[in-house]
Order: structure tokens, then C-alpha cells, then sequence
DNA sequence: AGCACGCCGACT
DNA sequence: GTCGGCGTGCTC
């Protein structure tokens, strides 16, 4: 008998190995083998009767590994066809199926974990509403996929752990994913209390032993959850009854590195599998899904009334170009100033979102133009106060921060865009009294830290608190009057085709963030281009509209989802070896030349980071030549192999950095 | 001659 | 990924 292997190397090819007498060797299970000179672990991904490497080749297995098969059958499976999908390597997405203890050196993999307490609150009194009851109704009659576009506060939660529910009473197992920062204290709370210790949670914050002790739960089906990331959708469970993705627009699922994939494919190959439904729910679906849905490729479900029945808060445009025009140079303008001072008075909270960590973005010297710049990555230092540092928020690099010029020794040094730091010196020096907090990736390191800023947020009367993206994310305030949107154009600069979708769907969410319970909360808007149809419609609460602009702008365009874009990134210390293996692509790339909608290479956005040239191949070409395109630059991407230079291949990028 | 270094290919 | 083989070129 012998087994095919897969090596835990950089190699996509898997070696024969000969399994001795006596051993068993189920297939999935980690083994030893013999490699070269020295003895590897691998995955055995089939077993087979012969082989067509010459006998004096072949070695044996040293030995199995685990008590258990690591990898189960619906994975090996569907190995394949997410590596066809997504051009990768195999060995590449099969380390994505384990934990990190059970890959490479020998990590600690004891499992030890004290029993995860469930409280096991049965809440199952909750009064569910007409609407709710409808939804649920329709995605229980089939296995497919449906489009769950819910308003903010119409109760999705309680939907999807109604269905997961009923799945676990079938027998079935259930996989729930959020948005990377949406892992909150009140998700998590919530599936804890609803179903114990049958949830297993895969978060950031676990160490590798909890990691792996929560993977195992999983494995052996004593838990029957997953909860997590996008890596979750990879749980080591049977059975599956439903995947559902909530925030599913949220452009963490698409991962960005290494193994690129769509948690969402990922997510369609598992359901077909296991004849399951997936449910991608948003108050805001990528225009992607909600198109799917139109189209009747999925089916849309519609949750268009809040629990409470109170209406979205009100959202105020603000023309910051006339407030400057009118000598109010300030980054509040005069009526947020204003409308904050009254939250304060009244002992309501407030929110002031503002997507830029540090203290300002530029350093520059007004006297001779130099900017300060990473020494490793092609990008501008961010100034951090607190430590008096430049920060590379690419690299992690940091720098001393200069009293003078370096080039020219003035001193005149200006400062750029405002950070949050500035944002709440700035406020604290206007309200000396107010409790300010601040929550971004430079305050919150952990789960712990983050906990503890919620507490004393929601604790404390007319606090403010001061934060980027990641207070957009789920969190419940229950206080909150005010919410203040600092730079709302700030996502809208980014140069790609989804920038207007990410703003609609940022502004709804961060409006979501206030007069949840009691009043109905008020938002101001400050942008430079007030008449833009993105702010128009959002403040509308106009997804539809939204939806029908956006897909006609793409069609005009020749964006997805009517053409498929394929980046090809090339990466590389060495500039002219770089320029000479794009013009080689290129060139057989235009041998094609008619079936691209587009086609060119140029320097990547983000030209250097960690001391790499970074340049590009862009294409589109029409959806349904996708495979067909797919593989044509796959294979010349294989036939140009060169030393000191990396190739990634992604469809249909998040991001275009 | 002796050795350091870098490139290339094999690894079942 | 990692190791070994082998050619190049520098030094004693």
C-alpha cells in the first residue's frame, strides 16, 4: 500500500510513500516521512494500491502522528477545487484546514482548557417579531443560498441563532462568521448564552494551545458551533446545516494575504457539500450578493422594519468647503460644535468616527518640501504624540520625530491630516471636564483592553468617544445621541472601483451606532462634496437606490460584476529584474490581447513596503471567461518562474495597495 | 590549493 | 523549505 503525501514544504506536489506492514494510516492523518536528508511531517491526501515512482526511490512512512485523522474527507475534497479556484498551492490551503500546533515544529499541543463554561441560558422566551418569524420561515424550506438584507436593528442576531438552533435539533452542525473586528464582547455573549459549551469561538486572541483545544472540540463534534473570522469557515466539522456570513459586504472575508481566498466561495463549496444553506446577511450587501439575488441566482430575504419599530436616526450634511469659505478652518464644523456642547449639557453620550490612527498623517517641511518617509516602504510617516514617534503603519517601522528639517534645517515643519489622538487633544482642550476615550488599533491591543474602553465608556454620563473603523463594528451603545463622522470622503479617495460602495456601507453602519434604545440619535456628516449621490442616498437609508446607481456606474465602467479583474502583484528587491519579468508577461499576456477588457502593468499604489519593489499586471475581462482566463494567466504566470521575485495572483482584490 | 559564496536542482 | 553539489573567484 502506499500513500500520497503532501510535504509541509514550499512543493505543490505530493510524494509516494510506502506504508509499511501492520502500520494504520487513515487518509488525512499527519505523518512522518522520510524528506532529503532529514524526516518531515505531511498529510496523507490518498492512499493507493500502486505507484509510478521507481522502487529504489520510494521510502516509508516513519510513523502516524495523531490518534486521529486531522484532515476529514469533505476537506480533502474540496482541496482541489479552491485551489483551481483561487490558483494556489495545495500544501498552502491544506495548513489552513489545522490549527498551528499541528503544523511544523513541534508546537505545544497538549490539551489541558479547563472546561469552557456555558452558561446555557436557554432565552428561548424571546418574543420574535412578524418579520423575523417570515425569515425564518423562508430559509428553513430550502438548502441555498439566500441574500438576508436587514436595516440596522431588525433583529439578524436572533435570526441566525433561531436557525443554527433548529440545524443543531436536526442533527445538523452550524458555522457562524463575522467580520475580523466584530468578534464583540455581545456576540460572543450572546452565543454563549444561548448555547454553552456547543460553541466553540476561534478569535484573535486565543493562544495556540486554546486555539488548537477549540479546534479539537470541533473535531470530535463535541462542539457543534464554530464562531469566528474567516478562517473559521474552515471548522473541522460534519454535517454542516448552515454557514451564515454576517456584515457579509465587510471586506475581511476576503483575505488579503498568502493563501488569497473569498470566505464567501469557500463558504458555497462547503454548503454543496453538505446540502446546506448559506446566508449572507447586511444592511448593506456587496453589490456582488444583492446582484446575485436580483438575478435570481440566490434568493433575497427582507428585513425592512427595526424591532423597536423607531425610526434611523437622522443624518446632517455638512458642506466643510462653505464652512471654510466662511473662515471656519476648524475639523469640527460650527453646527457639530455646537450640537456636541448640547449632548454634553443633556448627559448623553457622544461617537466621533475618524478612519486615521496617530496625530496627523504628514510630516512635511514647509520650507524645502521633504516629507518624512519610511525608510523601507514608499509611504508617508504617521506622527504618534504620545511617544513622540513616526510610525511606518505599513512596516511597524518607527523614527524619531525631527525638531528641525533634516534636509534644510528649518524648522518650520507643518503637520497633515488629523489622527484620532488629535482629534481628542483637540476636544479635550474645548471640554476640559468631559471624559474622552479612544478606541483604535493604537489603544486597543487586546480583548481585554477593548472590554475595559467599553466599560468605561458606557459607564460614564456625556463621554465622548473617539475612534476609527473599528467602533463601527457591532458594538451597542445604548446612550449614544450623537455621532459625528469627522471626514466622511476619506474611504471615497481610494482609487478603486468599490470605494463608493465600502463609504455607503460605512456611513450606515457608524449611524447605527446611536439612539439605539431610547431617543433617536442624530448624525453629522462633514464632507467636501455634500452633493455626492453616495451621502445623498445613504442619509436616505436608500439601499435600493444605491444598489441600482452603483450597478449602472459598473456596467458603464465594465466593473464587476460584469467583468471579472485579475491582479497579478509582483514583488521583488531587485527594481530592473522586476520590470524585465512583467514585460515577459506581458507579452504572452497579449497574445490574448482581445479577450481582456483591460490590460496593462504599471508600479503598484503602494510601490515599496519592507524594502520590495511592488508593481502590477491589471486586467478584467467578462465574467464568463473567468475560468478560461483564469488559467491562461495562471500558466503564464507558472512559465516565467524566476528567482527573487514573488507572484500573486488575486481575483477580484479587496484592495488595490 | 583552499575556501567562501551563490546558484540550481532534488527531495518519493 | 532545506540540503548538497558545483562553479567562480579571491586569498595565502
Amino acid at each position: 500500500m502506499y500513500a500520497s503525501i503532501l510535504i509541509d514544504t514550499t512543493l505543490n506536489d505530493s510524494f509516494d510513500y510506502l506504508v509499511p506492514d501492520g502500520m494504520e494510516v487513515p487518509v488525512g492523518a499527519r505523518v512522518l516521512v522520510p524528506f532529503g536528508t532529514r524526516q518531515t511531517e505531511g498529510f496523507v491526501i490518498s492512499l493507493k494500491d500502486k505507484t509510478d515512482v521507481a522502487t529504489d526511490k520510494i521510502k516509508a512512512i516513519v510513523r502516524v502522528m495523531d490518534d486521529f485523522a486531522a484532515i476529514k474527507p469533505e476537506m480533502l475534497k474540496i482541496l482541489d477545487p479552491i485551489c483551481d479556484k483561487f490558483k494556489l498551492r495545495k500544501i498552502d490551503v491544506l495548513r489552513l484546514f489545522v490549527p498551528s500546533s499541528l503544523r511544523g515544529r513541534k508546537g505545544k499541543r497538549k490539551a489541558k482548557n479547563a472546561v469552557i463554561q456555558g452558561l446555557d441560558i436557554k432565552d428561548k422566551n424571546i418574543e420574535l417579531t412578524e418579520q423575523q418569524k417570515s425569515v425564518i420561515k423562508k430559509s428553513m424550506s430550502e438548502h441555498k443560498t439566500f441574500v438576508l438584507h436587514g436595516v440596522t436593528g431588525s433583529g439578524k442576531t436572533e435570526v441566525y441563532m433561531n436557525i443554527i438552533e433548529q440545524m443543531l435539533e436536526q442533527g445538523r452542525t452550524a458555522i457562524m462568521l463575522v467580520p475580523e473586528i466584530g468578534l464583540t464582547p455581545q456576540v460572543l455573549g450572546n452565543f454563549r448564552a444561548r448555547f454553552g459549551d456547543k460553541v466553540a469561538i476561534l478569535h484573535s486572541g486565543l493562544t495556540t494551545g486554546e486555539r488548537y483545544d477549540e479546534w479539537y472540540r470541533l473535531h470530535t463534534g463535541e462542539a457543534r458551533i464554530a464562531v469566528g473570522a474567516r478562517s473559521a469557515v474552515f471548522a473541522p466539522i460534519e454535517n454542516i446545516g448552515v454557514i451564515i456570513i454576517d456584515e457579509e459586504h465587510d471586506s475581511s472575508y476576503f483575505a488579503e494575504s498568502n493563501p488569497r481566498f473569498h470566505t464567501h466561495k469557500v463558504a458555497k463549496m462547503r454548503c454543496g457539500y453538505w446540502n446546506a444553506k448559506l446566508i449572507l446577511g447586511s444592511a448593506t450587501p456587496s453589490i456582488d450578493s444583492y446582484q446575485r439575488a436580483k438575478v435570481g441566482e440566490y434568493e433575497l430575504l427582507e428585513m425592512k422594519n427595526r424591532v423597536t419599530d423607531k425610526p434611523m436616526p437622522e443624518i446632517e450634511i455638512v458642506d466643510m468647503a462653505a464652512e471654510f469659505r466662511a473662515g471656519h478652518t476648524d475639523i469640527f464644523s460650527r453646527t457639530f460644535l455646537k450640537q456636541l456642547t448640547e449632548t454634553i449639557q443633556g448627559g448623553k453620550q457622544s461617537i466621533i468616527f475618524l478612519n486615521r490612527r496617530g496625530f496627523s498623517s504628514h510630516v512635511t517641511c514647509k520650507n524645502c518640501g521633504w516629507s518624512a518617509k519610511c525608510e523601507h516602504c514608499d509611504v508617508s510617516l504617521v506622527y504618534h504624540k504620545e511617544d513622540n514617534m513616526l510610525k511606518c503603519h505599513y512596516c511597524d517601522s518607527r523614527f524619531k520625530m525631527i525638531k528641525t528639517c533634516p534636509k534644510c534645517e528649518s524648522t518650520y515643519i507643518k503637520l497633515g491630516a488629523t489622527g484620532t489622538q488629535k482629534v481628542v487633544e483637540e476636544l479635550q482642550t474645548r471640554f476640559p471636564k468631559v471624559k474622552i476615550f479612544r478606541m483604535d488599533a493604537d489603544t486597543v491591543k487586546d480583548k481585554d483592553s477593548l472590554l475595559k474602553i467599553l466599560a468605561d465608556f458606557t459607564n460614564t454620563p456625556s463621554a465622548i468617544l473617539v475612534g476609527t473603523q473599528m467602533l463601527a463594528k457591532g458594538h451597542h451603545f445604548p446612550n449614544v445621541a450623537l455621532v459625528g463622522i469627522i471626514d466622511a470622503d476619506n474611504s471615497l479617495h481610494f482609487s478603486d472601483y468599490r470605494a463608493t460602495e465600502r463609504t455607503f456601507a460605512l456611513v450606515t453602519q457608524v449611524a447605527g451606532r446611536c439612539g439605539r434604545e431610547n431617543d433617536t440619535g442624530h448624525v453629522v456628516l462633514q464632507t467636501f462634496i455634500p452633493t455626492h449621490y453616495v451621502y445623498k442616498l445613504a442619509t436616505k437609508y436608500d439601499y435600493l437606490n444605491f444598489f441600482e446607481k452603483e450597478l449602472n456606474t459598473r456596467q458603464i465602467t465594465k466593473y464587476p460584476p460584469f467583468t471579472t479583474i485579475v491582479r497579478v502583484l509582483v514583488t521583488g528587491e531587485h527594481d530592473d529584474k522586476i520590470k524585465d519579468f512583467l514585460k515577459l508577461m506581458m507579452q504572452d499576456l497579449r497574445t490574448r490581447s482581445g479577450d481582456f477588457v483591460y490590460l496593462g502593468a504599471m508600479k503598484s499604489p503602494l510601490a515599496r513596503l519592507d524594502d520590495k519593489f511592488r508593481y502590477q499586471i491589471l486586467c478584467r475581462f467578462a465574467v464568463q471567461k473567468e475560468k478560461e482566463m483564469l488559467d491562461f494567466i495562471d500558466d503564464i504566470k507558472s512559465s516565467h518562474k524566476s528567482k527573487n521575485i514573488q507572484v500573486f495572483l488575486e481575483v477580484n482584490p479587496q484592495s488595490l495597495s
